[in-house]
DNA sequence: ACCTGAACACCGTTCAAGT
DNA sequence: ACCTGAACACCGTTCAAGT
């Protein structure tokens, strides 16, 4: 307490620490998108040189695994607890919820469906896997089938994020979806009649659909297949 | 195959083309991975300078996109046409060959699973939908039910496509595929009891498994609720 | 302990200049 | 038309030096 003003510079003197660079991170790819994520342009952001970095994480890679797992594990402690409204939700519901959950955090934020879908066995997935495979086990799928229904969900739910994240990317964040979607039917409708004859047959399906509809009507593609596995299988 | 020590001149007379660089690149991103892919080491290989590269390609996406195109081409021309040993096979045999296609061609060259699974709108992806679908058609799946029959088998392939990808990129080129798996299992059954119940009580079945065949295991638990809906839906 | 910022070794891409 | 190779604008990462 010398003399002379408190004035605390604490805006920019917060001391760097690893959760304000991951949120840092997160803030950057949510609206740069994956190409911003520059410890330049991090750094300049945290108001510090791209060394003072270093000090709190490893490397770029760590860096993305961080942010990804911030965002899938606050995805997981919301959406797939209890059900919220009492009733016990069928494994089915469960199923659906979590893998719904995963969908829209990809849609909010698309790096993560790249990040996911090249980083499975860590621990965001590891999460998902987990809370998927309980709930086939309570769905009635005879152990030694199990891991096998786990991992068509997860692969199936990988496979989308990358489609999805993909899509976020190569259309500007400017243009509508629907627009996108159009153009991409469009130029089904106008291929080769004989080459591509099936996918200009669908082409009126892709232009009319909608993402999470169809998401989930693959889900239950799956989980019927599934369930009638189990019906040969058990018992 | 490989041009042994024997110093051809004629090699480097040869004049660059698309064709050749292409066929550079797929042998680079086969021998070095997707980092050891670079403008430099492959002016290198066909002794040029980088430059000379961007007069026959726009840039490294589109030779990306190229090579994959090779790749996933030939896989289709070969596996997919008619059986070859006279019986028809059935619309499912037809499904699980071409996926297997797919599956073989990425486990031959991992790059390519990331490939398609970041680019899932260009002309390989598109041709393998398009094959996909025709036997769906022939499955007797109802119109309306097509599209999203074709396309939850397609998210599925390229889910396990980029997994296959990554785990080929996370082992060293040394080290094996058993003493890999092995190591992962080994993780698992010591994750801690309370979290991650379900994942330890199936580390076994994730030694135990055999990558193809857990592959076709996830074929046809799909095709099985495809068919499902097919009975519900359809007559 | 924590931060700074210049420096290193790379990368994709461009472009005047050559043949 | 095709190729050359130096140069540009970046990038992740390191590290002596500061506090």
């Amino acid at each position: 307490m010398t003399a002379g003003r408190t004035c605390r510079p604490e805006r920019r003197r917060e001391p760097l620490s690893r959760e304000r660079i991951v949120a840092a991170a997160v803030e950057l790819l949510d609206t740069v998108g994956e190409g911003g994520l520059t410890f330049r342009a991090l750094a300049e952001r945290l108001s510090t040189g791209p060394g003072a970095i270093y000090w709190h994480v490893t490397g770029k890679a760590e860096l993305l695994a961080a942010a990804t797992d911030a965002v899938v594990t606050a995805t997981l402690a919301d959406g797939t607890g209890e059900g919220g409204d009492g009733g016990d939700p069928t494994p089915q519901d469960a199923i659906r919820a979590l893998a719904l959950g995963v969908f829209d955090a990809i849609d909010h934020h698309p790096w993560v469906g790249t990040q996911l879908a090249r980083a499975p066995w860590q621990t965001p997935m590891m999460r998902v896997f987990e809370h998927t495979g309980r709930q086939v086990q309570a769905l009635g799928v005879p152990e030694a089938a199990r891991f096998t229904a786990a991992s068509v969900l997860l692969n199936y739910v990988l496979g989308v994020a990358g489609q999805n994240a993909e899509n976020a990317r190569s259309a500007p964040p400017g243009t509508d979806r629907t627009e996108f979607v159009d153009a991409a039917a469009s130029q089904w409708a106008e291929l080769d009649p004989e080459e591509y004859a099936f996918t200009r047959s669908v082409a009126g399906q892709l232009r009319r659909h909608d993402d999470r509809e169809e998401f989930l009507a693959g889900i239950d593609i799956i989980l019927a297949g599934i369930t009638a596995g189990r019906e040969r299988a058990g018992s």
